[in-house]
DNA sequence: TTATTTACCGTAAACGATTTCGTAAACCTT
DNA sequence: AAGGTTTACGAAATCGTTTACGGTAAATAA
C-alpha cells in the first residue's frame, strides 16, 4: 500500500519548494500559471490529498468538520434533518460530528464546547426546550465559527436559521377544520418556552378568529413532553367535559396518536365524530387508520439548506441566511368530516 | 477568555521541560513520582486540556473519534444505534463521525476511506444488505483499526460484532402465534442476501417444523423494501388465494403496518380473524390499533456494546468480542385471537 | 575504588501543512 | 541610468504534541 503523498513529494518531483506548490493548490495569488499548472499535474498525478490532520493543527481547526447538535436523534423529525445535512456535507467533502444534547441545555453546552475545543469549521444545531440564547450560544459570535439553528430559533437575534413556518402550518390546519365542519375545536399546545410550541398555538387561535370563532381556553391543553401518553391523557380530560370537542389539532403527531388510542377505546369514530389534525407528517402520519391530516415539516431540506447556509456564510465571511419553510397541509382522512 | 494551557506553559510554571510534562500526564515510567504529582495539579490548576489537533497530527490518528456507518440514519432502528453509541462516547470522551450508506455499498466503502484516511481510532459498522466482506472491510484488518459489526455479521470471519437474535425472535414470534390456535401462519420475509431476513424466515420454518406443522412455500413471500407499501401489496396477493392465512409474521414494523392496513380496507379484524406479529418493536407497533405484537430489538444497547467492544478492544488490542441480544418477544394485542 | 546499571530528565527532531518575511529578477517610470 | 514596483519564489518559523536519543547523577555491583 502506497503512502499518501505529501507536499514534499510534489515539491521534490518538481525541484521546487513546498511552500509553493502550497500556494498553487490552495489558490493563492502569488504564483506564475506555468508552475500552478506543473503543481496541479504532478499533485493529480500522485494523488495528492491534503493531510486533514496537519492542516488543522496548523489553522488550529479542524478542517472540513462540521458539528451537528440535536435534542434527540432517534426522534423522527431530526434524523430526517441529519440526514439532509449528511447528504450535503458527503458532497462537499465535510466531516460530521454529531452530539445529542437529550433536550438538557447544560449537556447541549457540553458539546459546544467540546465541538469548539476541537475546532469545529460550523456548528449546525436545534436547540432543546430550554436553551437561553445567552447562556448557550452567545459566545458563538466572538469565536467566530459559522452557525445555523434548525427548527428553533431566536428573532430577537440576527442570525442564520432554517425553521418550518409553524404559524401557518398551524392557522391552514385549523382553518381546514373549520371548512369541513367542525365547530369546537380543540388544540393540545406543546408547553411554554418552546417556540414551535406558541406559533403553532398562536396559528390556532388566529384561524378561530378569522372566522368569527370563538376561541375558548378550556379547548386548549397544554402537554410537556408531547408524547402518546400525553395525547392520551389531555383527550380523556377534554371527553370529561360538558361539552367535548369534535375535532383535535395537535401540536405534533405523537400527540395525535393518543388521541386516536382514547378515540377507538371510547367508539369515537374518526372522523366522523372526532376531526384529528397532527404535526409534522411523521411516518405515523400514514400508518395510523385512519390516516392522519397532518402538516408536514421538512427535515431533510431543511438540515440540506442548514448546510448550504454554513457554506455560503464560510465563504462570504459576512451574511446571515435565514428560510423558513412553507409548512403545507397534508389532508388525509381523518378531517374528512363527509368522508 | 483565556487562552488554553499548553504542555509549555506547565512546563514554565515549574521549570521544567515539556518532556516531561508530557511523559507525566501520560503515565509514561520515565519520571519520578514527585514531579508527576507536580504536573498533575498544576496541569489541572490551569485547566489542562490536549490539544486533539496536535495530538492528531504527532500520532497520524485523530485522537478520540469513532466513526459509526449506518445504512439510513433515519431508520428507526438505526437511529436507536447512533443514540447508544453516542451516550457511550460521550461518557468517554469521544467524538463521533456519522456517515450513511443509504444501502449502497460503493458508498460506504467511500465513506470508510474517508473515515480511515482521516484516521478514527475505530469504526462501527452496520452494513449494507449487499456488502461483501472481502470488498468493504477486509483492509480495516491490515491497517490495524478496530471495528465492530452492528446487526448484520460475517460469520465466516473472525470478528467483533454485536446483533440481535433474529433467529430465536422469530421463533418465539411464530411459536405464539401457534400457541394462540392460528393455524395457517404465513411469513413476509426480506429478499436474500440480507442476513437478518434469512435468520428470520429460519426460526418461522423451525417452530412451525417442530409444532408438526407443514410449512408451505406458498405462505412465504419475499419484500425487497420491507416496507409498508409491499407489506399491503403482499398481504392482498395471500388473500387472493383459495385458502388465505390465518395469521402473518413479517420481518418487520413497517411491513405489518402495511398489512393492517389492508385488513382494514377489507374488513378483515386483527386479532380475531388475522393475527400480526412484526418484529423491531420499532414506535409503530404501540401506536398501530390493535397494538402490534413484535420482537423487540435493543438497538441502543447494542450501540452501546458496541462502542464498549471497540474500547476493549483498542485497550488490550487483542481480543474480539460477540454478542447476540436476545430477542424478546412483546405480547400486545395483534395475536391475542381469544381477546 | 572503579565499572555498570538505574532513575530521571532535557534537547531536538519529527508530524505535514501554512504563513511570515526576505530577496532576486523583471518590469516600469522618469 | 537610477529608482521604484511587481512578480515569483524559497528559507525558516510555526501550530502543540510525542518520541528517539543522549546525558547526568545517584545507586548498585564488581
Amino acid at each position: 500500500m502506497a503512502k499518501d503523498a505529501r507536499l514534499i513529494d510534489i515539491a521534490n518531483a518538481l525541484n521546487i519548494s513546498v511552500t509553493t506548490v502550497s500556494r498553487a493548490l490552495n489558490d493563492k495569488d502569488d504564483i506564475s500559471q506555468k508552475t500552478k499548472a506543473a503543481v496541479l499535474e504532478v499533485a493529480d498525478m500522485l494523488d495528492y490529498k491534503p493531510n486533514r490532520l496537519a492542516i488543522s493543527l496548523r489553522k488550529k481547526k479542524a478542517f472540513n468538520v462540521i458539528g451537528v447538535v440535536l435534542p434527540n436523534v432517534d426522534h423522527y423529525f431530526f434524523s430526517t434533518v441529519l440526514k439532509g445535512v449528511m447528504s450535503k456535507a458527503h458532497l462537499n467533502n465535510y466531516l460530521v460530528i454529531v452530539g445529542e444534547s437529550s433536550q438538557d441545555d447544560l449537556k447541549e453546552k457540553e458539546i459546544l464546547d467540546e465541538f469548539i475545543s476541537y475546532g469545529v469549521s460550523g456548528i449546525l444545531i436545534a436547540p432543546t426546550k430550554h436553551s437561553s440564547f445567552e447562556a448557550n450560544f452567545a459566545y458563538l459570535k466572538q469565536k467566530r465559527i459559522p452557525y445555523v439553528f434548525m427548527d428553533r430559533t431566536y428573532d430577537e437575534h440576527d442570525t442564520s436559521y432554517v425553521r418550518s413556518d409553524d404559524y401557518h402550518g398551524a392557522y391552514q390546519a385549523v382553518n381546514h377544520l373549520i371548512e369541513k365542519g367542525y365547530q369546537r375545536i380543540a388544540h393540545i399546545k406543546s408547553s411554554d418556552g418552546w417556540s414551535i410550541g406558541t406559533e403553532r398555538a398562536k396559528g390556532y387561535r388566529q384561524a378561530l378568529t378569522d372566522s368569527g370563532l370563538t376561541c375558548y381556553d378550556e379547548l386548549i391543553k397544554s402537554s410537556d413532553t408531547a408524547t402518546k401518553e400525553d395525547g392520551y391523557q389531555l383527550t380523556s380530560e377534554f371527553f370529561s367535559m360538558d361539552a367535548p370537542p369534535d375535532a383535535i389539532f395537535t401540536v405534533t403527531d405523537d400527540v395525535a396518536s393518543g388521541v386516536y388510542e382514547y378515540a377507538h377505546q371510547h367508539q369515537i369514530d374518526i372522523p366522523s365524530q372526532l376531526g384529528v389534525v397532527g404535526f409534522s407528517n411523521s411516518v405515523l402520519s400514514s400508518i395510523l387508520i385512519p390516516k392522519l391530516t397532518t402538516v408536514e415539516q421538512l427535515g431533510e431540506q431543511m438540515g440540506e439548506t442548514a448546510f448550504d447556509y454554513f457554506f455560503q456564510i464560510r465563504k462570504d465571511k459576512r451574511h446571515s441566511f435565514q428560510k423558513t419553510f412553507e409548512s403545507k397541509l397534508i389532508v388525509r382522512e381523518s378531517s374528512q368530516r363527509d368522508k
